[in-house]
DNA sequence: CACGGTAACCTACCATAAGTAGCCTACTGA
DNA sequence: TCAGTAGGCTACTTATGGTAGGTTACCGTG
C-alpha cells in the first residue's frame, strides 16, 4: 500500500500531504473526533475509523492525547468552554437578575440548536454509557450553573457564608441537571423555540431563586 | 477441569449445584449483576467475571438476556422500578400537595441512601458513559417526576391540555434531572441529611411549581 | 553542504472482552 | 426404558483499544 497520502478530511493549507506540525495536528484532530463522536457517540465511535477520517495513523493520535477517553474529554471540554463563553456573554449583557437569567438560558439553547452536533457530544457523554467521563461532565455542568448563579449573584452582592455554601453548591448543581435534562426533552421536541423554553424554566425555578437568593442574603 | 460446581456465590436452595429451573438462575444472575454493575460500573464490569461470579458460564447469562446491555437495562429497570415504589407510597400518604412533594423527595433520598449500591446501577449509567441506556434512562427518569406530578396533581384535579401538555411533560423531566445532579451532589456529601436536602430542592422548586399549576389549572 | 538529532509517522502486533457455534447431560413424562 | 428438551459447557471468532519498534522528512550547526 503506502500510495500517496490521498487528500485526507480536512486540507491544511501549506504542509501538503503528510508531515504536518504538532499544534496543527492536534487541531485537525479534535475537529474530526468532534464531528465522529457527535454523529456516533462515544462507544460507537472507533479510533480506527477516526485515524482513517483523519488521514492518519493511530499511534499518531493515542501520541497526541494518551487515550480515548481523554480524547473525549478533551472534546467535551472544549465543547463546554465555548458554550458557557456564549452564556457569559449574554448574561453580562443584562442587569436585572431575572433578565440576566433569562438572557443566559437563551443563550444557551441558541448554543444547543446551532451546534447539535457539539451538544451530542456534550450530552450523550452523561447519557452515553460509561462513567468514565462523570468527573469532565460533573465539571462542566459545575462550571455551567456556578457561572449562572455568580452572574446573577454579581448584581445581587450575594456571598453565602459557611452552610449556605454547600446549599448553593448543591442548588446550583440541580439547577444544571435540570437544564441538561431539558436539553434532552428538547432533542425530541425541536419545534419548541428557545424562548419557549427559557421562559418555562424560568417559571419553574425563578420564584424559588428568587426567595433563596434573598434567604441567603438575609442569614449572611 | 470440571470438577464438583463448587458453591457459586449465592447458594441457591434445593437444587445443589449446576441445573437450576429458569426463572431462579434469571433472578440469581440479576443479583449478581445488580452488584457488580454497582461495583464496577457498566464499562468496567466484564461478562466474564459475572460468569465467573455467578458459578456459571457465559452462554448462560447470553441466553438469559441477550446482551450485556439488556442485562444491564434490566437491571436500572428493575432499581428504578424499586425506587417508584418507594417515592408512591410515601406521597399517598400525605395529601397536600406541598407536603405530598416533601414526603416523595425524602423517600427518593433515603432510597438513594439505603440503596447506595442500587444507586451507582442507576446514575452511573448516565454519567458512566455510553449513550445505550439513554433511552433507559430516560424512561425512568421520565416515569419518576410523571409519578410525582401525577401524585401532586390528584389532589389538585389538573388535567392540562394541549400547549401545557409539553410544557407539563418538559418540566417533569426537568425537574427529574435536577434531582439526579442532585443525588450525583449528595455522594461526595453524604453528610447531609435526606430531609435537608429535601427542604432545600422544596425551597427552590416549589414556588415555581404551585405557579404553574394554577397557572395550567386557570387555562384549563 | 554534509550530517546528526529529533519530530512526525507508519506497519505490525498484542490483549481484552463481547458474543456465538455446536456439543453434552441431567431431568421429565409417556 | 427411552426419547425429547431444558439447562450448561468448551472453545472459538471478532472487534477494538492500545503499543513496540522502526522509518523518513526536516532543521539547525560545524
Amino acid at each position: 500500500m503506502r500510495a500517496v497520502p490521498s487528500s485526507p478530511d480536512t486540507l491544511l493549507e501549506g504542509h501538503r500531504p503528510g508531515r504536518v506540525p504538532r499544534a496543527v495536528r492536534s487541531e485537525q484532530l479534535l475537529g474530526v473526533a468532534d464531528r465522529l463522536f457527535a454523529e456516533r457517540s462515544f462507544h460507537g465511535a472507533s479510533m480506527d475509523e477516526l485515524a482513517r477520517r483523519a488521514g492518519v495513523s493511530k499511534p499518531v493520535i493515542y501520541d497526541h492525547f494518551g487515550s480515548k477517553e481523554q480524547l473525549f474529554a478533551t472534546c467535551v471540554r472544549r465543547t463546554g468552554e465555548a458554550l458557557a463563553e456564549q452564556v457569559r456573554t449574554a448574561v453580562r449583557k443584562e442587569s436585572e437578575p431575572r433578565a440576566r437569567l433569562r438572557a443566559g438560558s437563551i443563550a444557551y439553547f441558541r448554543f444547543l440548536a446551532e451546534q447539535m452536533q457539539a451538544w451530542a457530544v456534550l450530552f450523550d457523554a452523561q447519557e452515553g454509557g460509561d462513567a468514565r467521563f462523570a468527573a469532565e461532565a460533573a465539571r462542566i455542568r459545575h462550571r455551567q450553573s456556578e457561572l449562572m448563579i455568580d452572574l446573577m449573584a454579581e448584581s445581587a452582592g450575594t456571598e453565602a457564608g459557611h452552610e449556605g455554601r454547600a446549599m448553593l453548591e448543591a442548588m446550583t448543581l440541580a439547577i444544571a441537571g435540570a437544564y441538561e435534562s431539558l436539553s434532552l426533552w428538547w432533542r425530541e421536541h425541536p419545534e419548541v423555540p428557545p424562548e419557549q423554553l427559557a421562559d418555562w424554566i424560568l417559571d419553574l425555578l425563578w420564584p424559588g431563586l428568587e426567595g433563596l437568593m434573598t434567604q441567603l442574603a438575609a442569614s449572611r
